[in-house]
DNA sequence: ATAGGTTGTCGAAGCGCTTCGACTCCGTCC
DNA sequence: GGACGGAGTCGAAGCGCTTCGACAACCTAT
């Protein structure tokens, strides 16, 4: 392994010299500057990075905690991490991976060991264990998502309230009276992820605005599960001709069973999604969605958490406002019969 | 923050003495160990992990290197990830999380840095630029993926050719004679990612043995794609009645495409997929499917690694093999007409 | 011409840990 | 009873880097 000073004595200068070139928090002549670089280059050195942590105090390295669970928006999470390390690295940081699974002790052993700088943590419950140690701690944090208490805290999430009214808003738009909303499954609930409440809140206050009537239904994903729940809805309000879908994994089987029924999209019923853009064009009818930006929610989170890494910060509620793009799965509603 | 050496202040010991109980390298008695361990309890110490890095010049970091593309297999990557992390930390490493992006520029950064003690590689290509600098170092490397050329590499995968056999086998005894591939994006064989290759010659030899004729067709997710391909195929082989899917985002269209034509899965036509057992379930038909083992793949790198990190691994091919689940979407081939 | 400021470089201290050799006990064995 | 060896502990060196203060050299403004 090539070391500072290994360099420091090939290109002439002292150790200290070859550290000020590489941090630039000295000036240095063009002359020392260009020899240092060329002895770098030439020896292949890469600075050591528990050195440099230790005598820095700093590591460069985010850590980004994910759900272990793999129960809802698998693509969501996966974009996200992956907007999380590029964005990350553009900022010279390099990205700590840790699944739920420690629980709060992960955020104790990380800012504990100053193995990480600065964390992000995804797949927040309203009341998360993991707050109070972020509060307490000086680290640096952002959450992707949005708990009950915000006081403190950093947070970058879609506006779901907004996502929620703006289904709504589409639907009555069209005409639609009665609407249904296929939820996430019952698990996410239990689990009080806010995000899921938080649209369906604001989706069933504008409704209340509209005169539309709501009806919510959780459900897992997959086939069988959407084929029970479909036929409640329609048990329950034989005139439903809106939905909302929130569950990635419902749509799919939730368009099957209307073909099966003989309920044409857009023509008998229309379906709104709240998923990736990627799944709304590949559905089997193109979908009207609203979008979960995934990458902007990455991008965000890391912004500003260099902002706050470097003093710039502050602590404060970010929500992305939601867009609807309409495609081929909503139309007018269809005349009473 | 607390150090070592308030650790040991509190606990009346000299600061080697508190790292010996910590790392158990030498022996300590009984007596000391509680005292130390009390202390290091009550001050709530944690080991700085850039100090423990300089000095005992191994990180207890592992890199993962996923793909950066999003065109193929999400869940399975992000299940493959997460099983990584899990593993790893049972074996008390973290996880430094890579993106393609960088390229083999990664690889001599994480090595040269020492910011991690080993890599795991995912998405390995036939001939992968990064592969030529893992056999130069000595750090210890596993691949998720088969390159064309193996020696001096450690590889965990899954048997694809053994896969495509499978799939052919089953196939075959249920009396088809005319199947139909319906492989990866383009894009994705033109990387040479080795497994779709392989799975379509694994197919192919057991196919010829077995006197079935394949037509290959490589396909872009989604309605429109598979519904252009699935023309192509009928108008080419109109007597075929057996499908294999490997691109998970085709077998949905293809499954509504299929119903849409009046063709019976499995009466008419037989599916199989090669995809993760939960999508082959949640589907609308249930598939018969040969399962990718995401978790087992990610926890089996991870346990090669920590075995060459400790002295005990060596360098092989560890090709885990298929396992197809019969399920509701194949069947024997209907009567000829 | 001289005081004062800038610029560029160096030496040394120290970040918190691991690890090696050395030392002291104490029990064992001939 | 003295040599021997193992168990338990300590002190000090050093891992590779950053950073602070010091200093020489030069430039400018009075």
């Amino acid at each position: 392994m090539v070391t500072l000073a290994e360099v420091a004595q090939h290109a002439g200068v002292s150790a200290s010299t070859v550290s000020y070139v590489l941090s630039g928090k000295r000036s240095i002549s063009a002359g020392t500057r260009e020899r240092v670089e060329q002895s770098i280059q030439l020896l292949g050195y890469h600075p050591n990075a528990g050195a440099r942590a230790l005598a820095s105090n700093r590591s460069n390295i985010i850590a980004l905690m994910i759900p272990l669970r793999t129960d809802m928006y698998v693509p969501v999470m996966m974009e996200i991490a992956i907007a999380v390390t590029t964005s990350a690295r553009a900022h010279g940081y390099d990205v700590l991976l840790l699944t739920g699974e420690e629980g709060p002790d992960a955020v104790r052993r990380v800012t504990g060991s100053g193995l990480a700088d600065a964390m992000i943590l995804m797949d927040v419950e309203l009341d998360d264990g993991r707050l109070p140690l972020l509060r307490d701690t000086t680290q640096p944090s952002v959450l992707i998502g949005l708990p009950a208490d915000t006081s403190g805290l950093t947070c970058v999430d879609l506006d779901f309230g907004a996502t929620g009214a703006l289904c709504a808003e589409h639907l009555a738009m069209l005409g639609h009276r009665d609407i249904a909303v296929i939820g996430e499954a019952p698990a996410v609930y239990e689990r009080h992820t806010g995000f899921a409440e938080r649209t369906l809140d604001g989706l069933r206050s504008r409704s209340r605005e509209l005169g539309l009537r709501v009806l919510h239904r959780p459900c897992e994903g997959g086939f069988d599960a959407m084929s029970l729940t479909l036929a409640r809805v329609f048990d329950e309000r034989p005139g439903t001709t809106g939905f909302v879908v929130q569950n990635e994994s419902a749509v799919e089987p939730l368009l099957a069973l209307l073909r099966r029924q003989g309920r044409a999209v857009p023509e008998d019923v229309s379906v709104i999604a709240i998923c990736p853009d990627q799944v709304a064009v590949q559905a089997s009818v193109r979908l009207t969605s609203v979008a979960i930006p995934a990458q902007e929610m990455g991008r965000g989170a890391v912004e500003h958490l260099i902002a706050k890494l470097e003093g710039r910060g502050t602590d404060d509620v970010v929500l992305i406002a939601p867009e609807l793009t309409v495609r081929a799965s909503t139309g007018p509603a269809p005349a009473a019969p």
